[in-house]
DNA sequence: CGGATATTTCGATAAGTGTCGAAATGAAGC
DNA sequence: GCTTCATTTCGACACTTATCGAAATATCCG
């Protein structure tokens, strides 16, 4: 994963609804849900809604699916996976993460 | 954590410059580094960089001691952990990040 | 085809972000 | 106290982001 690709995930995330959308998505796992359904638990209008969800499929953390009428969002775990990878390896090393801070009795992350 | 804070970290994080900085001080370790040695090093105006180092210093991820003359400015290690623990907690499970997509043979986090 | 439903695109607007030179602040040393 | 060095604050600018109603697009069904 690029830093570009990093920061476009960590910019994708970085904002309220967006983070409510995601975390949902990953909640409910691969099946997905419908973006109407989207809008309607977290009440936010579908225009938004489409704008945040298109922010959130460019930066390549949820896969799109269309099922009928219905566009169907899922999370994609594989990028976040990639994404935690990047973090762990890149802002996490260097004398940090394993031995400062947090004393990682066993394996807190 | 509370989702704001998430959200103040990841927006921290999720530009070109403050990513580098973030980087550069995670390798450098809790001895830290001077603004001007930063900004030396990665060639950015001094204006600029510190407008990015308070954005960092705000979100919690990088603290700020002085010395002598010089802002001597290290990682947050904890800040990062506990926004990794944040991720890893609520954008990760779900039949996500344990079965799916990456196999995870061992410890990939 | 025509109507109903789901979602996106458009357009306007308000607010926030990144950039960087110039001027201001803070600390040290003579 | 004056000078020097390190850094921040200010101000101006261009650019991006978030918001949401109205209109356009896509799909299904009878």
């Amino acid at each position: 994963m690029k830093q570009q690709d990093v920061i476009a995930a960590l910019g994708a995330l970085a904002q309220d609804s967006r983070l409510e959308v995601f975390r949902l998505l990953v909640r409910t796992g691969k099946e997905g849900l419908a973006a109407g359904d989207i809008a309607q638990r977290l009440g936010i209008p579908a225009s938004s809604l489409s704008f945040h969800l298109s922010q959130l499929h460019e930066a390549g953390l949820v896969s799109q699916r269309r099922e009928g009428r219905s566009l169907i969002y899922s999370a994609d775990y594989a990028s976040m996976n990639a994404l935690m990878a990047f973090l762990t390896e890149n802002c996490c090393e260097g004398e940090g993460c394993e031995a400062t801070a947090a004393p990682r009795t066993a394996g807190a992350c």
